[in-house]
RNA sequence: GGCCAGGUAGCUCAGCUGGUAGCAGCGUUCGCCUGAAAAGUGAAAGGUCGCCGGUUCGACCCCGGCCCUGGCCA
C-alpha cells in the first residue's frame, strides 16, 4: 500500500491538492465521497466532488447511473452533473477541459477537489500528462462509412499501409480504434500514438485513492444495484428518456441499463433478460475497470468496509498536517 | 400406464448411417485501450458425451435395461 503522493516537483501546498476516488461501480464511492467532503468541512477544509463519470453528466438519467440525490448534492457542490442532454455526445477531451477548469476553480477559491469516478481514462486524462488529437466529424463520418462497408480488417490494411507502428499496436478486429488511427493522421499528418502515454501526474499534489471489494461482495452488490433500480422505475425512466430523444444519443443510449431497458422496450428481449443482462454488462464493466486500476501503482488502496473509512481516506488525503 | 422427443463445457445447443468431441453462442478468467470508454476489442481455461451392461479391434454415435426432463394419449 502506498500512499500515493509521488507528485514530482517538490511539496504542494495543501491548497493545490487534488484528491482522487476511484473504484468500480458499486464499490461505494459516490456515499464516502460525501461524507468525506462532509468531513472536511467540519473541520473547516472546504471540498466539492468533481464527478468523472461519463454518465453522470447527463440530465435526466437519474436511476440507472445511481447519481447522487438531490439532497445529497444540496450537501456538497457536483461539478459535471447534469450538464448534457441525452442526444449530445460525451467525450473525454471535452471532459478532460471541462474537469480541469472544475478543479483550477476549486484551488483558485482555496477549495479541495475531490474527483470521484470510475473510469480510468477519463480521470487520467483529468489528472495525468494526456494530449487528444483533434476530431472532425466529417473526416470521422468518411472513415465511419468505409469501415461498415469493407469491414475491419480490409480497414486495418490500409491503416498498415500508412502507420505501420499504430497497424501493429491495434488489433484487426478493432474497428473503432482503427477508424479513430485514421482520423488522426489524416488531421494531423502524423502518425497515430496507439500507446497509453506514461503515468506521470500533471496536476499538483494529486492522491489517489481506491476503494477496494472482493469480487463475491461486488457481484453481490451489483445484483442488488440492479434489482433496486428496476423497482425505482428504471423502466419508466427510460421510456421518458426516449422522448428526450435518448435513442439519437450515441453515448447515452449505449449506458449500462439503458441499452438494455431500450432492448426490452424494442421487443427484442423480454423485461426479465433485459435486467439480467444488465447485470451480466455491470459484472464485466467493472472487470474492466479492475484491469485499468490493477496497473497503477500510484493508487492507494482502502477496504470498501472498514468501520474507519472516512478517517482512512482523510488521512491518505494528507489533510492531517 | 402407453407413445414421441430429448439427456454432450456453468447455461443454450452442434456433432456428416461407429475411429482423438465444436476456431459454436452466452457466461468465467486474463489482457489491450488517447475525442462513444457504463464504449470497443483479443486470448485462454473449461467436457468420465445421464447410469449400467452388450456388440465391435474400437462407441457420444449401434443393441438392451434403468434413471431423469418435456410433450402427446390414456
Amino acid at each position: 500500500m502506498s500512499t500515493a503522493n509521488q507528485s514530482r516537483g517538490g511539496r504542494p501546498s495543501a491548497d493545490e491538492r487534488t484528491l482522487v476516488l476511484l473504484g468500480p461501480t458499486a464499490s461505494g464511492k459516490s456515499g464516502l465521497s460525501i461524507d468525506l467532503a462532509e468531513r472536511l468541512m467540519a473541520e473547516g477544509r472546504p471540498a466539492e466532488i468533481v464527478n468523472a463519470d461519463s454518465m453522470l453528466v447527463y440530465r435526466g438519467m437519474d436511476i440507472g447511473t445511481a447519481k447522487p440525490t438531490a439532497a445529497e448534492r444540496a450537501r456538497v457542490v457536483h461539478h459535471l452533473v447534469d450538464v448534457l442532454d441525452v442526444t449530445e455526445t460525451a467525450t473525454v477531451a471535452e471532459f478532460q477541459r471541462r474537469a480541469r477548469a472544475a478543479i483550477a476553480n476549486c484551488h483558485a477559491r482555496q477549495v479541495l477537489p475531490i474527483v470521484v469516478g470510475g473510469s480510468a481514462l477519463y480521470i487520467r486524462a483529468i489528472v495525468d500528462d494526456f494530449d487528444f488529437p483533434g476530431t472532425d466529424a466529417a473526416v470521422r463520418d468518411r472513415w465511419e462509412r468505409e469501415l461498415a462497408s469493407i469491414g475491419p480488417e480490409a480497414l486495418h490494411a490500409r491503416l498498415a499501409a500508412m502507420d505501420p507502428a499504430a497497424a501493429a499496436a491495434i488489433l484487426p478486429g478493432n474497428g473503432r480504434r482503427i477508424v479513430r488511427a485514421l482520423e488522426v493522421i489524416e488531421l494531423t499528418g502524423r502518425p497515430y500514438a496507439a500507446q497509453l502515454p506514461q503515468r506521470r501526474y500533471l496536476l499538483p499534489g494529486v492522491v489517489q485513492i481506491g476503494l477496494a471489494i472482493d469480487r463475491p461482495a461486488l457481484d453481490r452488490r451489483i445484483e442488488q444495484r440492479v434489482d433496486a433500480m428496476w423497482a425505482a422505475g428504471l423502466v419508466t425512466e427510460v421510456s421518458e428518456l426516449v422522448r428526450h430523444g435518448l435513442r439519437d444519443g450515441v453515448t447515452a443510449s449505449r449506458a449500462l441499463g439503458y441499452r438494455q431497458v431500450l432492448e426490452f422496450l424494442d421487443g427484442q428481449v423480454d423485461e426479465d433478460e433485459a435486467r439480467r443482462r444488465t447485470v451480466v454488462g455491470t459484472r464485466k464493466f467493472a472487470r474492466r475497470q479492475d484491469s485499468w486500476f490493477r496497473q497503477d501503482p500510484r493508487i492507494g488502496w482502502l477496504a470498501y468496509d472498514r468501520p474507519d473509512l472516512v478517517d482512512a481516506a482523510a488521512a491518505l488525503a494528507g489533510v492531517e498536517d
